[in-house]
DNA sequence: CCTAGTAGGGAAAACGTTCTCTGTGGTTTT
DNA sequence: AAAACCACAGAGAACGTTTTCCCTACTAGG
């Protein structure tokens, strides 16, 4: 048998109710306050969390649902927003969908029964589309992939304007043709592609998407088949994430393909070892911190201001040059 | 106001007692369930898991605290536990201690007053060794880093076998003048630098033990000191895990050293960017997923064996050959 | 046909807190 | 000096479930 709050009370010669307010930080007389602290102490008392948020409904836990935790720019948000949330005295319901639409959706129904106070969500495809029209009970804010049109709080990065700042540098060193790799089942992959596709144009040149699988050996089949043909092999890529960055790079060393001098490499997210591969990756650096600092005051402010209008914030990427553009062919 | 499970009572015209059994599957008349499950349907219930847990007096939830999440090796192990946990009905409870003792501390408080199951935890070197006197409410499963004394269930890897065996890879291949870089604050750094130890005894050549601390900045002038005199560098490096490799593959960039050339390199871990650089690393791939299932399977007999005697479940790491071990000045 | 046994449903207690409401003692105001 | 007020402590309800206990109706065995 645990020792609850009334043991304390009775040790303290209190009621359980003042126990509970000097818990709380209420105002208490000083005797009582310390006649019940050393009672805590002297128990070895611990409150019980369930029964709390049961009388008290609020919960003071925020879920926290991503995608891929493989995935380092997820890694590094999620240790962002833990140290924020708990920082601010909540905790934080860990939950990782692996891409999977069903599972994302059994979680958010978990969020529900655990009557989170507010989730911050980086949804798959299908996940941000039915999010767009659903009513949930508690505020989500979406990060990294966020439709425009989401009817939720968002912070994302300006990923077209990203994307077309790849293709530019591409376009300097004198590259005129520029793969885009893009992944088939997220906004944030539309988004960059779309911005590629822009970019493209503007520079004059013919875009070409080639559409990647998130599924690992998929991805290296559909990434085998763009390169093996030195004929019509691209002279860069630009790759929308450093998962995706490392099949391009198994496929590249099975082909025997030298970067920069046989493709040149550009990517989103910026890991150490990147530093070290193909003379120094040029990489589109995201605001990890920032992003998950902004979730968090996001949802926070949320909660105060239950009907103000959703926000979207818009950071904007780092561009990092390296030795990975080399020379286009005709520069 | 939320729906709450006499809401589905009524509906249903049914007791509170018979919306709850049902939903517990246990054995109702046909009719009566089928009626409750349209009550639940119509009226959208959704549990309340704070007061199941008052009431029910078990969570159903693990607390699952590791020391470094950005450290590859941790979020793949959490990955499994997470995915396991959650097909076997279980919540988790996700912590990052950052490598932090208090905050481990703090964390494990936590999991007291949410009254959780068990805890699976990677313990910092000092709460490694307070865990090893302290008594607690729930079954604790030491991963990765476990003193052999400890009071608790543990699944470690054969750290000193893994370590000698990048020692006598590198001494077949002519090295003499090895390194062994460890970190100053884990179990783990130092049974593998016990390893390394001995195994260089055995190979009949004088160790050099370089103790690395955790934090970046720190790390990388440690390291620096170590090899930016090349009269006294050494000819190969055992390093403790990736993220010090990291630091490890900064340095000798800055200091121009070629690797293996001017630098043989192994390491424990295996990530994929690890095949790109240096010719290919040569490393211990942990077997992260057995790891991940061990810890939960072994919590999970826990419960049901409470009094059984502590066990301990040692897994092997697997020895991957690539070409960073060069070839030594003497071969 | 009667009794014992069983299965399953309802009423109400219980889980450990916080919150509301009431009471009391002291202080300020008139 | 009386009235009004304030600050704070205690009693007990309330939070939304599950569980315990009892009761009924049915089945099986004698």
């Amino acid at each position: 048998m645990n020792v609850g709050i009334k043991d304390v009370a009775r040790v303290a010669a209190v009621s359980p109710a003042t126990v509970s307010r000097v818990l709380a930080g209420r105002p208490v007389d000083p005797d009582m306050r310390d006649r019940v602290m050393a009672a805590v102490h002297e128990t070895g008392y611990r409150p019980n969390l369930a029964a709390r948020r049961l009388r008290s409904r609020h919960t003071n836990t925020i879920g926290l649902i991503v995608a891929d935790i493989r995935n380092p720019f997820f890694t590094a948000v999620s240790r962002t927003v833990e140290a924020i949330a708990y920082d601010r005295g909540l905790r934080v319901i860990f939950c990782n969908t692996d891409e999977d639409a069903a599972k994302e959706a059994m979680y958010l129904q978990l969020m529900q029964e655990e009557r989170v106070t507010g989730v911050i969500l980086a949804p798959t495809r299908e996940g941000a589309d039915r999010i767009a029209h659903v009513e949930s009970d508690f505020p989500i804010v979406l990060i990294d992939r966020a439709a425009p049109n989401a009817s939720c709080d968002s912070v994302v990065i300006d990923n077209a304007a990203m994307a077309a700042k790849l293709v530019v540098h591409l376009h300097r060193l004198g590259h005129r043709r520029i793969a885009g790799l893009f992944g088939t089942d997220t906004v944030t992959g539309r988004e960059r592609c779309d911005g590629y596709g822009r970019a493209m144009e503007e520079c004059g040149i013919p875009g070409q998407v080639v559409p990647v699988p998130h599924e690992r050996e998929q991805a290296q089949r559909v990434i085998t088949a763009l390169l093996e043909d030195a004929s019509r092999r691209p002279s860069a890529l630009v790759v929308s994430n450093s998962v995706m960055l490392q099949s391009v790079l198994r496929v590249a060393d099975a082909l025997e393909l030298e970067i920069p001098r046989d493709l040149a490499l550009t990517s989103f997210d910026n890991e150490p070892w990147m530093e070290f591969v193909g003379g120094g990756l040029s990489v589109i650096e995201q605001p990890v911190e920032e992003i998950g600092r902004a979730a968090v005051t996001m949802l926070m402010d949320r909660l105060d201001h239950a009907d103000c209008v959703t926000r979207r914030v818009v950071l904007a990427g780092r561009f990092i040059a390296r030795g990975s553009g080399g020379r286009g062919a005709e520069a």
